[in-house]
DNA sequence: TAGGCCATCTGGTCCT
DNA sequence: AGGACCAGATGGCCTA
């Protein structure tokens, strides 16, 4: 479990933080999109996220009006410039703690859009990684491939089977040959021939 | 325990 | 201006 936290400047007078635990198998995809268009969406009020959306997500999360510095583990803040950190709990206090957050707050909600999109990204990214993972030919008892080394046998099998294109060959049986006797067109191969070619032969042809 | 792989955060740059 | 893309840094997990 991962301690996570949101925070907020949404008119710049109002601040609140949200922070909880979250699975680190947690499934981003469908989440990430409801929490982009909430965030967008939000204004002064209290948000449908931070109400509703935000429990759904992390069950056991706290939801809280409060000053980021005196609860949220972590969070660091940045003083204005002659400021420091006030013990009078005058409506100065208020203003002040404002004013304080005001100053760091847009940047720290755009990083927190900004990697959340990063992730999604990402997100995408590695199912791309794994749907070409479905199109290279590995072996039953292999593990999952790295995906440096997926990218590198996806090159190397679509040079295979240009070569197979190119040959006017049967398919199996130039594999056959080519166990026999070695993969003659390899250039700059990084990925072992006969590595492939014993790949290919556990494919079903027919 | 070192090295490989990966996810995430972050700041910079480019693009729309 | 905001989002997409990218690469570097960092830390966690796993395996030899």
């Amino acid at each position: 479990m991962e301690d996570i936290l949101f925070d907020f400047d949404h008119d710049g007078s109002t601040d609140f933080a949200f922070w909880g635990q979250m699975d680190q198998n947690f499934q981003f995809q469908s989440q990430l999109d409801t929490f982009l268009s909430d965030c967008t969406a939000a204004t002064g009020q209290l948000s449908p996220w931070s109400s509703f959306g935000c429990q759904s997500m992390f069950p056991d999360a706290q939801l809280t009006f409060t000053d980021l510095d005196v609860q949220s583990p972590g969070a660091s803040v940045i003083y204005a410039e002659g400021e420091s950190p006030c013990v009078d709990e005058s409506l100065d206090v208020t203003k002040h703690r404002a004013r304080r957050i005001v100053s760091h707050q847009p940047y720290k909600v755009q990083r927190h859009a900004a990697n959340i999109r990063e992730r999604k990204r990402m997100l995408s990214i590695n199912s791309a990684f794994e749907e070409l993972r479905c199109h290279v030919p590995t072996f039953p008892y292999e593990k999952r491939l790295s995906k440096i080394d997926t990218l590198r046998l996806a090159i190397a099998y679509i040079a295979l089977l240009r070569e197979i294109l190119m040959s006017g060959c049967d398919p199996k049986s130039y594999v056959d040959e080519c166990m026999k006797n070695g993969y003659k067109n390899q250039t700059n191969a990084i990925w072992n021939t006969s590595d492939l070619t014993a790949r290919l032969s556990w494919i079903k042809w027919d």
